[in-house]
DNA sequence: CATAATAATGAAAAAAATTTGCAAAATATA
DNA sequence: TATATTTTGCAAATTTTTTTCATTATTATG
């Protein structure tokens, strides 16, 4: 039931006439009837007139877990900037743990997602672990209502706005192969993971397309940093030397670089290598790590422009792929 | 004016009784009319009945500029984490280039804040560059209001929860002594940041309370990876060997030792050193480095806490201070 | 394809919630 | 202590919301 001036009259014991001057006035007094007042109208989620902030703009709700390191703190800063150049406020939703109208994200989050429609304006998903029959159920339940995914993924059947993961890996070939490189290493990300399959794939298949090209050593890593160290012994054992090694992530690559250092390997004598993430620490490691950088705040424009353009004009066709490009920024790791 | 079932019903071109009824069903249908009248509803603010989630709950806004790094997503997961064991929800504020209420924050931050505390029952400021007026005039506006500042600061009025920065700097200085070190360097963060202050002091001191200890070198960098690289020059330049470094941060640490590697520095030969964040990549560079580290989900628990507490009953002390504690993870930077 | 069943809609009446005028009480000021 | 100012509650006035009811549109069924 919607909150009324009488449950916040009797919940701060002021009578309803009290209460309803004290939150129409325009400025606050802190006298410790007004404090009073206004505790009950927080507690009870009474609307007062301080809320209608939102007027005429379009808030999009990020429902995402938190989570730490710099990919998520990138996550949140690109989508931030890009609203200033819109008409759109961001709101951040931390779903893990949360409790959302009865609906409970763990037990239920087609449906807690669902209920945050109601509320916001469009809604941006980034759910590494969320499946594909859940997707789905959202874009069902939801109907046409705004709604696009950050992670890429095939036949979703919701919008997808994501970073061309599979070009970068590719790029990351072409990169060996002009420095001179003909055989290649990867460290995988966790399987799972559809991005980093995508930067995987891009990765064999510009190898698969050249007959010099040779991928002569794979490792299933799991994007820690402790998987890299692990990845180096692997290569170490089997003797391998001279090749050109994919780290599907700035961790993998910190971690082998670090046991390749430790055991005294050089590079570029023993191995070039690069990652993807274009993490700050590429450039404090040494040698400096080549890496794919992404670019967050063109994620967040692109995101944000395609919400809105669905809440101006319904469209019929579902399921498009925005891809925002990569680069690659070459640094001394290999150079040759 | 608060927005009226009327003015949603004009803006969807659909009847008051329409409007009344699509609004209170517990189900949505996601019918065309439907969607209308959310859209118009959405976009007037019309306070609807999916919104009263926050029943009998608390939520205290986080303000702070999302910037990029581990430390702003360390310190949302913190926070966010810290909300699993309480009865409050965390609300993140993003305040550079925000308006609220017409108070815009660049131009009026105080004001800004002051509005917030109609909506949220309390409020974590984590803004380093608010200047101690600004905080004494918010506090002024605000009253008695449930209201931490996570920056440590003297006599900012305003309650205060924080990483003991003292300790922590005081705690590397022992350790250099214990390892064998006596003659000390200093890389510090900026001037004006008083949390750098903090970390700088707490080293200082402890060499100057013991008489075998010698501050030998100070550097004036920003926190920044390439003041640490300047840092070295500077370093090179004097001709300094075998004494033990602090970094104030750990970027400041990476960007010394990039340039002491480049330079054929070895450590622990040439130098030892530590830094303050305890940054993930601490583990990933050689060698491993020394460094405070700070938790944030006690951090963010203590600033809950405290919030709640102010909440329940109302306090009179105010400008209390409490320090979250640190550690010192010590590892292969320091290790003689 | 006609017809019954179901659902959606608007007008207006009924109910509920909010604001305001007024006088009493509380607080501040001289 | 007297006087001005502010806060408060009651009840009337007003506004907003819900519900009833008749009508129309949509969907299902034989």
């Amino acid at each position: 039931m919607r909150a009324t001036l009488k449950q916040v009259a009797d919940d701060s014991g002021l009578s309803i006439a009290t209460v309803s001057r004290a939150l129409r006035r325009k400025r606050r007094r802190y006298s410790v009837n007004e404090e009073k007042i206004y505790a009950a109208a927080r507690k009870l989620g009474y609307p007062f007139i301080g809320e209608s902030d939102s007027l005429n703009k379009t808030t999009i709700a990020l429902v995402t877990e938190i989570r730490q390191g710099e990919f998520y703190s990138s996550l949140f800063h690109g989508l931030h900037t890009a609203t200033r150049v819109s008409k759109s406020d961001i709101v951040f939703v931390n779903v893990d743990g949360s409790t959302n109208n009865n609906y409970n994200w763990q037990e239920d989050p087609v449906n807690f997602i669902i209920k945050l429609s109601k509320k916001y304006n469009g809604i941006c998903l980034f759910l590494p672990d969320l499946d594909k029959e859940s997707y789905a159920a959202i874009k069902k339940g939801v109907g046409t209502y705004p709604i696009v995914s950050l992670i890429p993924g095939k036949n979703l059947k919701v919008d997808t706005v994501s970073f061309d993961s599979y070009s970068g890996g590719y790029m990351v070939a072409k990169h060996f192969e002009e420095v001179g490189y003909y055989n290649m290493g990867i460290i995988t990300g966790p399987g799972n993971v559809m991005d980093s399959s995508f930067r995987k794939n891009g990765f064999v298949d510009h190898i698969n397309e050249k007959s010099n090209l040779n991928l002569v050593w794979s490792f299933e890593g799991d994007f820690t940093s402790e998987a890299g160290s692990r990845a180096f012994l692997d290569f170490k054992e089997r003797g391998l030397k001279r090749i050109a090694i994919f780290g599907c992530n700035d961790h993998s690559c910190f971690g082998f670089m670090k046991a390749a250092n430790q055991h005294g390997y050089k590079i570029p004598e023993d191995f070039i290598i690069a990652g993807f993430d274009n993490l700050s620490f590429c450039e404090s490691i040494t040698p400096e790590l080549t890496s794919i950088s992404t670019d967050f705040e063109s994620l967040g424009k692109r995101a944000i422009r395609t919400i809105e353009n669905m809440v101006s004009k319904k469209r019929e066709i579902i399921g498009q792929v925005s891809m925002i490009p990569v680069n690659i920024v070459i640094r001394n790791s290999t150079k040759v």
